[in-house]
DNA sequence: AAGGAGTTTGCACGCGAGTGCAAATTATTC
DNA sequence: GAATAATTTGCACTCGCGTGCAAACTCCTT
């Protein structure tokens, strides 16, 4: 291996490449870029060149002079629910293979928001992907940084902001699944455990629970909200609502708005009040995370669509795709019901 | 709200906000750098002009004008490891703060080293992290990106590697504390479960453990390998090795290399072998992780100290820093054990 | 009030590549 | 083989801002 260009003035540039193929700069370019008129043995030839001399395009100086960076921003406050990590996954993994960068970007609270954004805007995003929860979706379009992004989405929820487009999972649909199977399995009083009912982009899944419930039994269901998407606070959320009541009083199901607080509520019906899932109380999640499958709880939960929510992004940063996408996800019955 | 300049020609760039502030684009360029030559008075009108029309820098143009960029690549290879979330949202929020841009690199699998450090030298970073557990770390250097990346970081692992700095948790201190406290404990026959035993850097907790063991029993405990850094694959690879075991043989702790492999064993341990945790075998992790402090684990485990490690990452990333970091962390005693 | 030190401001040039159009080359037709 | 169409190539200009240096200005001293 010749190791002398390691220390070379490193930075090959378009020139170089047209310099040692006996082309123009701008051939240079073409040859790198898909669907350039071409031909293919010039191709080859500058290719080759770029190959010998180490050639990669500079995506920046690229951004510069075109309007596009192939970037996206990835904004997200959230990072204590395992599902995140799912979705960062698959949406990197998606938009790479796609040829976008994705910029990580921590939105610290609701009041960041538009600092956030307009961090993002700086690097010339081509669109800002919001994956939150506690960020005002109100507020957003008035963000500085909102009207700098060209492409606005939020991902994984709901939002009414008009200057937006929405990928997400079917809630409705969804909840229809869970509740179509509770009452097959005989449950008759479920209790919907929330998350915290915050100004953010929302979810549809507690009120598509409780609407269709109603709608099959004739009665609404009672719900409660919890302070965070986190397990802990699952638990010390859900625990003042069941102590103390009566035996006929309590539900014999927790419909949880997430597996995070899913999770919580078994280890608290558990650990805590020493009840039985699924004999004394049944309970279901959303997202079907990984320690969704294993055996400590074997949650009964819905699966959202992520790759098929990251294609749907792909598309609308391709400008093939104009509207909102609510994708439909799957169910997925396990022994917590 | 005025929201006419919603639809304007967005982009206002310094030439603007001079002439907006009479001042030279230079001058404007100098209100918005830290330290700039510039009076008091000058500056307060240039960022009043900036606000009135705004204006934010284009960090884009910048980093092509200069020859750094405020951006920091994170490459990463797996992402089923909840911990991976606590990294990223530290370093997300730590870089943000000190003004360091931060972008996500999926690095699909061992041959995808080379390709993903490429993408994000196309991006110009001024370093790129890498987190990962199944790269080659000897190949890394021989890697078309590697090259052209100006400082290569790993991070919570410790490379061989002469061109990558690390920046890490000190394995062995931690091993010893752990070591420390299951012999206070009684504990005797521990068997060690370590990840996958790759070429990627490697970490130091194994060679950590059984050399301290040793040094302080006399005896070097077994060790096993599991497939992948995943609870269901530690299920799997743990089950085998104790399934048959008469009682005397069996260990009466499992040193776990990380949470996630410990959760896997407990679960494993508890749902199929119906074992008692910790009565009948102990069981220790690593890193810490929200599910480790839940009731159902209660998992005794050595945090990693991300803040501080983060922060040695800012000090390299300003120069301040040239060598590696290893750092302690914290032991974290809770009822596993 | 002149001289000098220290501070503040302006400017030419360059970073690396995309765009749209014109020139040059090649392929096709009769 | 000439004329035409289709393809391929080259180029001026631009994107928004940083660097290093020189000019201009302020303030203080004597």
């Amino acid at each position: 291996m010749d190791d002398s260009r390691f220390f070379e003035s490193d930075t090959v540039t378009a020139d170089d490449v047209a310099a040692e193929a006996g082309v123009s700069r701008w051939t240079v370019a073409r040859a790198f870029k898909k669907d350039a008129s071409i031909s293919k043995k010039t191709r080859q030839k500058v290719l080759a060149a770029a190959e010998r001399l180490g050639y990669a395009p500079d995506l920046l100086a690229a951004s510069l002079a075109s309007d596009r960076s192939n970037l996206v921003a990835i904004v997200t406050d959230d990072f204590s629910n395992p599902h995140k990590l799912v979705m960062l996954e698959r949406l990197t993994r998606i938009l790479r293979r796609e040829g976008w960068g994705t910029l990580l970007v921590n939105m610290t609270g609701d009041a960041d928001a538009s600092s956030a954004l307009l961090a993002a805007s700086q690097r010339r995003v081509d669109a800002a992907v919001v994956i939150g929860t506690r960020f005002d979706d109100r507020a957003l379009h008035t963000a500085l940084g909102a009207r700098r992004v060209k492409k606005l989405i939020i991902f994984a929820r709901l939002s009414q902001n008009p200057n937006t487009l929405n990928i997400a999972c079917d809630d409705q649909a969804a909840m229809r699944a869970i509740a179509d199977h509770l009452l097959a399995r005989g449950r008759r009083r479920p209790l919907f455990v929330a998350g915290p009912d915050t100004q953010s982009a929302k979810l549809d899944r507690k009120p598509g629970f409780l609407a269709y419930w109603r709608e099959r039994t004739g009665t609404t269901p009672p719900a409660i909200h919890v302070s965070q998407y986190d397990f802990l606070c699952a638990i010390d959320g859900i625990l003042p609502a069941l102590e103390g009541r009566a035996p006929a009083e309590m539900p014999d199901v927790l419909v949880c708005e997430n597996d995070i607080i899913a999770i919580g509520a078994m280890d608290g019906l558990r650990h805590r009040l020493g009840l039985r899932v699924p004999e004394d109380i049944a309970v279901t999640g959303f997202d079907d995370i990984p320690l969704a499958a294993s055996p400590a709880y074997g949650l009964t939960t819905y699966r959202q669509p992520i790759t098929n929510m990251a294609e749907a992004l792909v598309e609308i940063l391709e400008g093939k795709r104009s509207g909102d996408a609510i994708l439909p996800g799957l169910f997925v019955a396990r022994s917590s019901t």
